[in-house]
RNA sequence: GUGGGUGUAGUUCAGUGGUAGAGCGCUAGUUUGUGGUACUAGUUGUCGUGGGUUCAAAUCCCAUCAUCCACCCCA
């Protein structure tokens, strides 16, 4: 039996790979005019990192991690997320002593140990972006208006952007404090994972789906109304900037992103569909971190989003179905294998001159050669026989007209090139 | 981690007890230096794996693995 991929993997291979180079080079392009620079970092990192960083009562640290001992005995987790990894980069090569807010975007592959379906892998790929060094509101805005922009570049339709404050380290712990106390009197009514949930992080009680959790959380106390002054403040001036760029929102008092580090503004993106897998990217406000991994005290903010429900997406929406290629691509095809020292020579010649072209490497004969030019969607074929070597005049043959002219060599250039 | 579906050719699938088929794809042919259509031929299978029942298993039973879908959670 042959060996398979690895549970949760997958190929991007053949003709897949084109949609995959639509949206990273929509990506990267935004990218410039916002004035972002790409960060890589590693792929795997000390384990310590992801449970500083992402917090030890997340899922994801929980029993989502690929972790192992390397040969030296030290604890390796292959990345499950973007956002410390950058953080721990941030701070490693004194990033708050250039000039800030530093702004880093990265695109590459995360590793989470969670059961494979629709739109979810074990090793998934994300854009994300971070800006550390600026608590202004505007960047939460700026930053909002940003990952709509990219979503409505890549003409995805039925987007839908919810936000939410979840306050901080000033008016969470009031918060909780009272939700508990509202929950208390219900305790036993939860389910189990929320009777879990009560005391490590009863803020996620809202996400719940039980049906039961839901009634009782439904009349609880909301994070919105709880909030301190600042965080109140903060979260309005992100609301007027959506206005002020006619970014359309909803408020969704009740969502609670996964991660331990958001603070005040947390968001989520989807498209259309409800339930399984719909969310597209999300991301939020991590003021505490770069500090908690033992930088200075900057705040941060950003988002990933996750580039396989995209492609999916987009496949759903109909988007990939007009695939321009840019370039005219021409087969040069022989008559005879006598033939074939000229067509190399000319395949060399036309590269030469930036123009697309391949030749027979199959030894088919002329038909087949028309055949296969016709499948690889060439757009043009040029046609090389004894005539053809000696008077230098070349048929070239448009291959979705038909239509078939003959020309010299600069001539053939000038066309190909589309001059 | 929990629950359900499915594993037969490169691919999509048919075949429910008598040792395998179709469409698509791919390769080639339909004689002279021209594709997309049509016709013809060829092409690959330890019928996921291991065991059991049976004279006989792709088909029934058990186990296992893989895959897909949903939940949890997230991207």
């Amino acid at each position: 039996m042959a060996i398979k991929g690895p549970k949760g993997t997958h190929d991007i291979i053949f003709n897949e790979i084109n949609k995959w180079h639509i949206v990273e080079s929509k990506l990267t392009e935004l990218m410039q005019l916002y004035d972002y620079n790409e960060i890589r970092t590693p792929i795997f990192e000390s384990t310590e990192l992801f449970l500083r960083g992402v917090g030890d009562t997340t899922d994801i640290v929980d029993k989502e991690m690929y972790t192992f001992l390397d040969k030296g005995n030290r604890s390796i987790t292959l990345r499950p997320e973007g956002t410390a990894s950058v953080a721990r980069a941030f701070i490693e090569h004194s990033g708050f002593n250039e000039v800030l807010p530093s702004k880093f975007y990265y695109i590459g592959p995360m590793f989470r140990y969670s059961r494979p379906q629709t739109g979810r892998y074990r090793q998934f790929h994300q854009f994300g972006i971070e800006v550390i060094g600026s608590i202004n509101p505007y960047l939460d805005g700026e930053i909002l208006e940003l990952m709509m922009n990219i979503f409505i570049s890549l003409g995805i339709k039925n987007l839908k952007l919810e936000i939410n404050s979840v306050g901080c380290p000033s008016c969470r712990p009031l918060h909780k404090e009272k939700l508990k106390n509202y929950l208390k009197k219900n305790y036993s009514d939860l389910c189990p994972t929320c009777q879990g949930r009560y005391e490590k992080n009863p803020l996620r009680i809202f996400d719940c789906k039980n049906l039961q959790c839901q009634e009782i959380i439904n009349n609880g106390p909301l994070i919105t109304d709880n909030l301190c002054e600042e965080c109140d403040d903060h979260f309005k001036k992100v609301k007027y900037y959506l206005e002020m760029t006619n970014v359309e929102y909803l408020i969704n008092k009740k969502m609670v992103r996964g991660l331990d580090y958001y603070t005040k503004t947390a968001f989520e993106i989807t498209a259309g569909k409800e339930g399984a897998q719909s969310s597209l990217g999300g991301g939020g406000r991590y003021d505490g971190l770069i500090e908690e991994l033992g930088g200075p005290n900057l705040p941060g903010i950003g988002f990933a989003i996750g580039l396989e429900r995209v492609v999916l997406t987009m496949e759903e929406q109909g988007l990939f179905d007009k695939l321009d290629n840019k370039h005219d691509k021409v087969y040069v095809a022989n008559v005879s294998e006598n033939n074939i020292n000229t067509t190399i020579k000319l395949v060399q010649e036309l590269r030469k001159n930036g123009v697309v072209a391949i030749n027979d490497i199959m030894s088919r004969k002329l038909k087949n050669q028309f055949k296969y030019a016709n499948k690889i969607n060439a757009d043009y074929v040029i046609i090389i026989g004894d005539d053809e070597i000696v008077n230098h005049i070349y048929p070239l043959k448009n291959m979705n007209t038909g239509e078939q002219i003959y020309c010299s060599l600069d001539e053939l250039i000038k066309i190909l090139r589309g001059v």
